[in-house]
DNA sequence: GTCTATAATTTGATAGAC
DNA sequence: GTCTATCAAATTATAGAC
């Protein structure tokens, strides 16, 4: 006997699907309700407002994508861990989800967004940004400016790698930037 | 005495702008018609369908940005060249225009745009690469599957690397990037 | 919690006058 | 080439019954 996940819970797996799909402004609350299986005056009852849905998402994901990274001081002198781990998250996410990272996509679109998402969308990133530098000063035992740089290059590459790879219908195209981040940092 | 650019221009230079902010589904007919100064009803006079503008745009934005990056030849033994060159020409997107590279808003968008828009996408991308690799080839003189993934590495971390650095509102993440770039490429 | 019904607005697009 | 007028459909959202 499973436990059933709540419509509010389905509403929001369908409404992060659709943004990492086709962006915030590129569904209705309509297609979520039909995607859920009721009507849109439900889907309002549970999130009044359309951008109450990108809010909650995004709270969502960025919870569950830091928490599915691991613990950044356990990278202690591996020095090939955090970025493999890291690699491994966005892969996951063009590979098995066959979907851009959602907070890449409503960045690309932040200029027609509600100021609340965009400013959810901006925490994911600076957490992300955080894990990765804390990382490799574990990692490698670098001054923090030079993490910072590492972690800027990382992380806007990955990125940038799923939104390439998946416009070029390219799979091999991310599998490109993973390599030469693995090559370059290792040699640094 | 100065040549007026015509309606139809002024309309693709409003859609580019507008996309680079929010999006393809973040701005409607009308609002081109406001900020160019005419009905909506002339909007369509020039672009019948609304993809037709996205089509013409991203055309356009392809030709201008290859035009911008002038001949890889002109790289060989150059080294630092072709890089300070690509970076110079995203550097103006974020500082100068304060947008994003287009073709990364609409890549970021794909799965909720009409394909024709999503074909002009993915040759905008293609076009890059091949410029990146053929000046990689003449500037290191290293074999084409090593060009390739540099070429990978750079367009997709300077593509998320605006991304980021505007959502984030931090210019520097964007120098950051920059710097990991240009120190990497000439350790390898 | 979900439904029907409805409303105000926006959107993409067309017809036809000037 | 631009306008007024118009339209059908879509979109976000609310009121009130069950």
């Amino acid at each position: 006997m499973t436990t059933r996940i709540s419509k509010k819970e389905e509403i929001l797996d369908v409404a992060e699907s659709m943004i990492r799909t086709s962006g915030y402004n590129g569904f209705s609350t309509r297609d979520i309700a039909i995607s859920v299986g009721i009507k849109a005056a439900s889907v309002h009852y549970h999130f009044p407002k359309k951008s109450d849905i990108g809010v909650a998402v995004t709270e969502r994901y960025t919870e569950h994508f830091i928490q599915s990274l691991g613990e950044p001081a356990s990278f202690k002198d591996k020095q090939h861990a955090p970025l493999a781990t890291y690699i491994q998250v966005f892969r996951n996410a063009l590979i098995k989800d066959r979907k851009l990272c959602l907070c890449a996509v409503l960045g690309a679109e932040t200029g027609g967004l509600p100021l609340d998402i965009t400013a959810k969308t901006k925490i994911f990133f600076e957490r992300n940004m955080e894990w990765l530098r804390s990382s490799f000063i574990a990692a490698f035992d670098i001054p923090a400016k030079a993490a910072q740089k590492k972690a800027a290059l990382v992380l806007s590459s990955l990125e940038g790698g799923l939104i390439l790879s998946t416009s070029m219908q390219d799979d091999q195209l991310f599998e490109d930037v993973a390599d030469s981040l693995i090559e370059l940092m290792s040699l640094k």
